[in-house]
This record gives structure tokens, C-alpha cells and sequence, in this order.
DNA sequence: AGCACGCCGACT
DNA sequence: GTCGGCGTGCTC
């Protein structure tokens, strides 16, 4: 007998061990997929892990489905990395193995009803619901579960199948279906009963009653005998001017043959002469520091302020990677704000480019894998977002981590909760790649580790072409609203700066870190503001729609013309959003157009690409926007960035809430005055004296790292303390309360003052879950292995308690 | 995670 | 009397 022990995309720890044939043990190989039946009806796509003979387990094996591949889909390093993430983000290989394929990969079983024989005796017998599938399928052959459930208007069919199989009235059968199909391209040629010479000349004749069609025979030849290269019905159709239906009758007589070419949906059209540019002297001279840096170094660390020119040292990088045939990973915080890049480095590279990224079609995705995992040529370099990681490459040279403070590399649901930055260290040292992280603002960690001497460092101070850096003022705003100098939310001081960049035809940004109108609506009479049935919090008004949203679970209605406890009309609105902004803005400059950017105004899949081009085409003179201004948008013309708030930045309750307003400020700060001219930023504040803030104006990075270091030193943060966040959740508040506090308990028997909590967050219910943290803090000199072995072994002690059964639990290391 | 099984409340 | 709510247990 012979075995495979196969892993299936389900949160559960152990591979699952199916039975195999000589033959096919002989076939397979680690990485290939394999469709296996699991549990009573289902068919999942495994991934095969070990193949083995002789050691038959314990239990009875099932026997595999099918085959899915010729050739491991996954590489071994793949496998590697993996098994590295589910050991440190705590979760199942299973789920590592979800994240990382594309959806098409892993194929979905469908049910399939078909009659079992053509007629049934008893049909009298059969119950209402039984029979109109009895009789559905008269008409139809087969039918999909989805089918069945229409018909019956119902979700749950299963019962009603389960009594027409018992009564043998139906068969079932499960099939796998291929998700991925390969986009076709049509092309046409002469059928080759038509190409003898007397032949052709016959069927002109017979054509002569048919003009169109003979035109379009005749642009044929004509095409074909220019170059032989085979013709598309687009290129036809579209070169005799004609229409599908004409084509088409050609090719129901016969006259015409079409045939289909898989065509490459990854396809760059553009030209990629574009010389590398030549770097400055600044630039210059970072690009050999990083060069040398690497000899030491695995990791590199490129602080270069904002429009320093990052870019051009990666091209130069990129570059000498590629001479020496080795393959690279670009990773960006977010795919979609960045065509403004990918054009830029196609612009060198050309086709070799891949893009990869989650909100790619299927196919698309696929293909971009295959591409990577056959190393094709346009496939050398893959830019991508975090789950570009998870590619097949083979042997990365060079993995570049752009924007390498941005929050958004760290994935928090579903698991794996990894943070991209940190697994791509670990994908690069299995592949003995160069590792470069760029920021203008680096995160907190790896500046300590640069400062450790773990990464190389190198800096970059000058803006490119020497633009200077914007001036940065910070406006008080409460001595302007106790002076009266405030309209709406705009100090004397920010309208002036408007209206003088206005007059100078620059385009201004305005920050402000809150969609919709204003967070709060609050009755002044009673107090009582509207909140959401489902989550601990007061739903924020959307003037657009005259509506109260909840940010956490959707939840929506109708604005209230009078407040619901006391019912009278005083209802009044706190706080402010974008929206709000927008509004005020278009009563205060009615001459100038202003657009807002925010989670509710780029919902389409192009809505932020048609934003930008109207920035771009200078459409737009004023945006308005949440932290989405912040990431890697490079503008040409922004005179002006206004800061409408930054207090609710600095007070939020977080231990990094600090070094992300400095970073975010100073990100936002960074899109003004890009061009010649010095740009102009104004921070309007409460708390005009915050450290943060002064720092934030004189552009004081090493200050800010100074001194925040030394706060998480002494609070026990990380890069000194580790941290991994347990979170609980259930319907029911006692129970999880009863929960978390024992789960607390139990850890602190180990790890003693260094487990903080049960406590609630901010919000502490959502969705009718009541939610709890507990934090444990791992010193630099304890174990991590040995911490999570054992908060790993109270788990299940956990899971075994039935009192705890209900209550969900999330485990995210590193939650930062 | 799915999914089936099994046990209790509100309805045709 | 059934439908269907979700607690429980299992999946090679």
C-alpha cells in the first residue's frame, strides 16, 4: 500500500493521510494538487505533502478523487516558508495554504442531481417539494443544487434529496470544477477545400450575390497575403468594416474556419526603451552605501525623505538583479494606489513586469503564477501587495519593501495574521536574496534594528532635484476659536494660505483622518446620541444620504428628525468627518472644484484611478481626504496641505498612536511641493506644544525616534517586548468574560506579569459579539517558541472546556 | 471551516 | 404534530 498525507485549506493541524496506487504514488510529488473526498459529501483540492509506502495508519484511509496536476504546483522552498508562518503566526498550515493560492486553484465541489432512471412508479407518493424536483428534472437532465434551491425557493434542500436518493428517484454526483479558463482569441482562415486556385475562383462566383461577404474574403487575402501571420476575427472585422453576423455566415457555410489560440491575459503592449535615469549625486552615493551595505547586510534600510527619488535606486538594484537572471519581489502597501508606479517602472522594464495582487481576477492571478513559478521572462520582476509573497518564485535575488512602515503590510482576518514585511525577511533568506526597505518615515522596529546593526542603514536627505522640503506651521486653533477667528473648521490662517495658492493656481489638499459628516449626532436636550443595535458605538451621520451608518458593521437608517428618547428636534450634530469638510469647503470657494477621497468615494474598481487623473489634468483644486492621501500618490502641483485635526490622531488609544501621526503627517506633509516652488503645510491643533507635532514641523525623525524609543522601553513595547494579542469573542457577554479571564488566569501561572488583561477594546461589542484582549508581553530574552508552545497547550486545555465551547478565539502574533 | 446529527421552542 | 434554531462532534 501506498500513502500520501495531504493538506487541505481547512483551520484544522494535521494532514490528512488518503490511500494511493503504486502508480500514482509513483507520479506524485510534494506541491501537486490532489482532489480528495473529506467527511460525508465534500470534495476539497489538497495539497500533497509527503508520499509514502507502508505505514499503514491506524484508521481506515479513503482513496483519492483525481490527479490535479502534472507538475508540483508548489516549490519546496514554498512549503518552507509556510510551514515558518503557521509556526509563527500560530495558525494551521491549512490556512496559510488558503491565503496563499488563488482562489482558482483550489476547485469547489458541486452537487449535480440527476434523475436515476427515466421514469419513477410512485410518483403519487412523492411529498410537494419532492415532486417539483421530480418534475424539473423531466425537463432538465441535471440540475445544480443552486437550481434546486430556486425551485424550491428554500436554502435547505439537502433533506428533501436525501428522501428522492433513498427512494432511488435521483442520483447525485459531485464534480470539480476548473475555475480558471484560459482567454481565448478568435481567429479565422480559409477552409481548405477553398485553396486551390479554381476552387477560390469558384466560390467568388458563387459569392458575387453576396457582397459583404465577398469583401471581407477579399480584405482576407488581402491581409493575409501582407504578412503571414494568422488573422484575428477582430482584426478582420474590423479592417473590411464589417459586421459578426457577416463573418459569421462564412463561417456556418463553411468558407471560413475558425479556430482559438489561448492568449496571455498578462500582457504589457507598451514600449520599454525608456533609458534608466541617471541618479544624482545623492542618489549616487546611497546606491553604492546600499551596495556595500549588502555585502554585510541581509536586510538594508533606506530612509529617504519623501520625493528623494527611491525609485530610481530601486530601478538601478532591479537592474543588476536582472543581470544575473534572478527574480524580484516589489512589495507595496497597497497595489491600487500605486498604477501612478507600475507605469513608471514599465516604463523601464517593460514587459518583464508581473503584477500580482488580491483584487485581481482569478485568471488573471493565476496566470501571474504560472508565469513566476515557469520563471517566463515577464515574470522577472512581480510587483505586488502582501499576498505577492506567497508566488512560486525560485530564485529571488532581490526583494524591495516600499513604504515599509505602512500598517497595511500586516494582514489582521482572516488568518494567517502575518505581517508581510517580516515573512518577507524570511522568504528572502531562503532564497539568499538582498532584502531592501525603503521609508521616509521607518517604522519604529526597524530603525532599532538598524540602530543594532541587524540592517544595514543608509540615508537619503535630499529631495530630488532639490526641491525643498514644505514648511510646516501649526495653527492653534483653540486660541482661534476663543478669538472667533474660525469658520467652521477652518482657522483665518488655512483660508488665507487657500485662497493665496488659489490665486497662484496650485491645487491644495486637505487631510482630515474621519469619513462621513460627523461621527456623532447627539440630542442636546437628553444627551443621548443614536448608537448601533449591533455594536457599542454611536452611528456616524452621512449627510449624502441623509443617513446614520455604523462603521463596524454596516448597519444603516434613516437620519432621525427627533431624538428617539425624548423626541425632541434638537438634535445636533459633533465632531467632523470628510464629508462635512467637502461641504463647508464648496460654501466657502463656490468658484473652485473641490473632490473628496475616501472609502465611500473610491468604492469602484477605477473610482481612485479617475480621482487621480482629475488631480493629475488639474480638474480637481481642492481634495479632500482620509489617511488614503498619505500612500505613495506622487503630485506635481499641490501648493498647499492643510491638516484639519490632528488631535483625534494623537489621542488614539494605541502605543504606537504616536509614531503613526508623526509618520502619517509627515506622509501627508511630503505631497506638497513637489515641484520647484516650496510647498506649504498647515496643521491645525488643540495641542499646538505636542512633542509629536513640533517634531512633525521641523521634520525631526531621529527626535521622534529617540524619544519614542524610550517610552516603549520603559512601558515594555515592542522592538523591546514582543506582543501577541488573544482575542475572544461571543454572543453572550458573561460567558466570554468567564472565558477570557480563565484563559488570562491560565497563562499567568507562566508568564506572570507579563499577561495584561482581560480587557475590552474600545469597541466592545460588534455585531452582537462581545469582544476581549488579553495581551502577552514576550521579553527580548524569553523564548518565543517556547511562549507560544505553551499558550499553544492552554489553548487546548481551553477547547476542551465545553462552558467555552461557543466562544471564539483569535490569536494574532505580533499585533502591530 | 463545513457539515451532519440531535435535541428543544413556535408554527403550518 | 413538523420546521428550524444552534450546541456538539468529526473529518484521513
Amino acid at each position: 500500500m501506498y500513502f500520501i498525507d495531504v493538506i487541505l485549506p481547512i483551520p484544522l493541524k494535521q494532514t490528512f493521510t488518503y490511500n494511493v496506487n503504486k502508480d500514482e504514488a509513483a507520479f506524485l510529488k510534494q506541491g501537486m494538487r490532489v482532489a480528495v473526498p473529506f467527511g460525508k459529501s465534500k470534495l476539497y483540492t489538497g495539497i500533497v505533502y509527503a508520499v509514502y509506502k507502508d505505514r499503514p495508519p491506524a484508521y481506515e484511509t479513503k482513496e483519492i478523487d483525481q490527479i490535479l496536476d502534472e507538475t508540483p504546483l508548489i516549490t519546496a522552498l514554498q512549503i518552507q516558508h509556510w510551514e515558518w508562518m503557521a509556526s509563527y503566526y500560530m495558525c494551521t498550515l491549512g490556512e496559510v495554504i488558503r491565503a496563499a493560492l488563488p482562489g482558482a486553484f483550489l476547485l469547489e465541489s458541486e452537487t449535480i442531481v440527476s434523475l436515476a432512471s427515466e421514469t419513477y412508479e410512485h410518483e403519487s407518493e412523492l411529498s410537494n417539494d419532492e415532486f417539483l424536483v421530480f418534475e424539473a428534472l423531466q425537463h432538465q437532465s441535471s440540475l445544480h443544487i443552486n437550481d434546486i434551491r430556486s425551485i424550491l425557493d428554500r436554502k435547505n434542500v439537502v433533506k428533501v434529496l436525501q428522501q428522492l436518493l433513498q427512494k432511488a428517484v435521483i442520483s447525485v454526483q459531485e464534480t470539480l470544477y476548473e475555475q480558471y479558463t484560459p482567454k481565448l482569441k478568435r481567429y479565422v482562415k480559409l477552409a481548405v477545400a477553398y485553396t486551390s486556385e479554381e476552387n477560390l475562383k469558384e466560390l467568388l462566383d458563387t459569392l458575387s450575390r453576396a457582397p459583404k461577404q465577398r469583401e471581407v474574403l477579399m480584405t482576407l487575402f488581402m491581409i493575409t497575403s501582407q504578412d503571414k501571420k494568422p488573422v484575428e476575427v477582430k482584426t478582420l472585422q474590423k479592417k473590411s468594416n464589417t459586421t459578426p453576423a457577416v463573418i459569421k455566415s462564412l463561417i456556418e457555410k463553411g468558407i471560413l474556419e475558425e479556430y482559438f489560440v489561448q492568449k496571455d491575459r498578462v500582457e504589457y503592449t507598451g514600449e520599454s526603451d525608456a533609458d534608466i535615469k541617471k541618479l544624482n549625486e545623492a542618489q549616487e552615493k546611497a546606491f553604492s552605501e546600499i551596495k556595500t551595505s549588502f555585502e554585510k547586510h541581509q536586510v538594508t534600510l533606506l530612509h529617504g525623505v519623501t520625493s528623494s527619488g527611491k525609485t530610481e535606486i530601486y530601478v538601478r538594484l532591479i537592474e543588476e538583479v536582472l543581470a544575473s537572471e534572478r527574480q524580484v519581489l516589489y512589495m507595496l502597501p497597497e497595489i491600487a494606489l500605486t498604477t501612478q508606479l507600475i507605469s513608471r517602472l514599465q516604463l523601464y522594464f517593460g514587459e518583464q513586469i508581473s503584477v500580482y495582487h488580491s483584487k485581481y481576477s482569478v485568471n488573471e492571478r493565476v496566470e501571474v503564477w504560472n508565469n513566476v513559478l515557469e520563471g517566463k521572462s515577464k515574470a522577472r520582476i512581480v510587483i505586488g501587495a502582501r499576498s505577492s509573497l506567497f508566488l512560486p518564485f525560485h530564485n529571488l535575488g532581490l526583494i524591495i519593501i516600499d513604504e515599509e512602515h505602512e500598517p497595511s503590510f500586516k494582514q489582521y482576518n482572516p488568518s494567517p495574521r502575518y505581517h508581510a514585511r517580516d515573512s518577507a525577511i524570511v522568504l528572502g533568506n531562503l532564497h539568499k536574496a538582498k532584502i531592501l526597505m525603503g521609508s521616509a518615515t521607518p517604522s519604529l522596529e526597524s530603525y532599532h534594528n538598524a540602530e543594532q546593526d541587524k540592517y544595514g542603514l543608509v540615508h537619503l536627505k535630499k529631495r530630488f532635484g532639490n526641491v525643498l522640503m514644505p514648511e510646516i506651521e501649526l495653527v492653534d486653533i483653540k486660541e482661534k476659536h476663543r478669538k472667533k477667528r474660525m469658520k467652521g473648521h477652518f482657522s483665518d490662517q488655512l483660508l488665507e494660505e487657500m485662497t493665496e495658492a488659489l490665486a497662484n493656481k496650485e491645487q491644495i489638499i486637505l487631510f482630515q483622518n474621519r469619513r462621513g459628516f460627523s461621527p456623532v449626532v447627539e440630542c442636546t436636550t437628553c444627551g443621548i446620541s443614536p448608537q448601533c443595535p449591533n455594536c457599542d458605538v454611536s452611528l456616524t451621520y452621512h449627510q449624502y444620504k441623509k443617513e446614520l451608518r455604523c462603521h463596524y458593521c454596516g448597519y444603516h437608517m434613516a437620519m432621525l428628525i427627533s431624538c428617539m428618547a425624548c423626541g425632541s428636534e434638537t438634535l445636533d450634530t459633533k465632531g467632523f468627518g470628510t464629508e462635512q469638510i467637502e461641504t463647508e469647503l464648496k460654501a466657502l470657494f463656490p468658484n473652485h472644484t473641490t473632490a473628496r477621497m475616501d472609502q465611500d468615494t473610491t468604492r469602484g474598481k477605477h473610482a481612485y484611478a479617475k480621482l487621480i487623473e482629475r488631480l493629475d489634468e488639474q480638474e480637481i483644486d481642492i481634495l479632500v481626504g482620509t489617511q488614503m492621501l498619505a500612500k505613495g500618490l506622487d503630485f506635481r502641483n499641490i501648493g498647499l496641505v492643510g491638516v484639519m485635526n490632528a488631535d483625534n490622531l494623537l489621542n488614539f488609544p494605541d502605543f504606537r498612536a504616536h509614531e503613526r501621526s508623526f509618520q502619517l503627517l509627515l506622509q501627508v506633509s511630503g505631497r506638497a511641493g513637489r515641484t520647484q516652488k516650496r510647498g506649504k503645510v498647515l496643521i491645525q491643533t488643540y495641542n499646538p506644544y505636542h512633542q509629536i507635532l513640533q517634531q512633525v514641523s521641523v521634520n525631526d525623525y531621529e527626535g521622534m525616534y529617540k524619544q519614542q524609543h524610550e517610552e516603549r522601553y520603559q512601558y515594555k513595547y515592542p522592538p523591546f517586548y514582543r506582543t501577541i494579542k488573544i482575542i475572544f469573542k461571543d454572543r453572550n457577554l458573561q460567558k466570554m468574560q468567564n472565558a477570557s479571564v480563565w484563559f488570562g488566569r491560565a497563562l499567568e501561572i507562566k508568564l506572570k506579569e507579563n499577561v495584561l488583561g482581560p480587557e475590552p477594546p474600545p469597541v466592545a461589542r460588534v455585531r452582537n459579539q462581545y469582544i476581549s484582549n488579553v495581551l502577552v508581553k514576550i521579553p527580548k530574552k524569553q523564548s518565543l517558541a517556547k511562549t507560544k508552545e505553551y499558550l499553544n497547550n492552554v489553548k487546548r486545555t481551553f477547547t476542551s472546556i465545553k462552558e467555552f465551547s461557543t466562544v471564539k478565539i483569535t490569536i494574532d502574533v505580533d499585533n502591530y
